[in-house]
DNA sequence: TCCAACGTTAGC
DNA sequence: GCTAACGTTGGA
């Protein structure tokens, strides 16, 4: 194990959350931190925190090689546009969708107990491109959804979670109302700066 | 429609 | 083998 960070934050997490929601107040800002407009200063997100390392994973982002190929380069910025995993992805979902696609024919001849590989439940699984703002985060917010149940959510911090990996890649092109959803399903617009804001 | 949980995959 | 995280499914 690398870095559990896991470990640590539940442990904060556990900890913590008996504590740390009593008090609370004005830290919780930092979730709306980046995510702003512009994603230029790439050094403005990581600061609020940082500030609260309590819970926060100090992971050195090791981002899978698999995706950091060599595309990043521009893709930086550049996702914006939901084509672009498409354009780069893996060949595997490009074009048959996956490598399980076809299994999912029934007279595919894999057999019953096919041990090959999972029958068709998950396609496979794409890792965070490692360049994107949440990417690039090394700390998790501590307080979202994902982070409160990462036990039983196994989830990453939804703001560490990679803008790819956000776009469910479906089997349309890339339909309109998809890019909402997609943006939606993780409590977020466009541009917007997820939860928290004010209040 | 969104959130949470589970199962499985992927990296170390 | 373990941990982290993605993808899918089910429930509210
Ligand atoms: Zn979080
Ligand atoms: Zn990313």
């Amino acid at each position: 194990m690398p870095n559990m960070e896991t470990t640590e934050i539940i442990k904060q997490t556990k900890d913590s959350k008996s504590c740390q929601e009593t008090h609370h107040s004005h830290e919780q800002s930092q979730l709306s931190t980046s995510l702003s407009p512009l994603p230029h200063s790439s050094a403005a997100e990581v600061e609020p925190i940082l500030a609260e390392d309590r819970n926060a994973a100090p992971e050195q982002d090791s981002v899978p090689k698999t995706s950091t190929l060599s595309f990043d380069s521009s893709s930086v910025f550049s996702y914006s546009s939901e084509s672009t995993r498409s354009s780069l992805s893996f060949d595997t979902e490009s074009g048959t969708e996956a490598g399980y696609g076809e299994s999912l024919s029934p007279s595919v001849p894999l057999g019953p107990g096919s041990g090959d590989v999972p029958r068709r439940k998950e396609r496979k699984k794409r890792s965070r491109c490692g360049t994107c703002e949440p990417c690039l985060r090394k700390i998790s917010c501590g307080r979202c959804s994902c982070c409160l149940n990462r036990r039983t959510g196994h989830q990453i911090c939804k703001l560490r979670k990679c803008v790819q990996l956000r776009k469910r890649r479906s089997h349309l092109p890339a339909s309109p109302g998809a890019k909402e959803s997609e943006c939606r399903h993780f409590g977020m617009t466009d541009g917007d700066t997820l939860v928290t804001q004010d209040s």
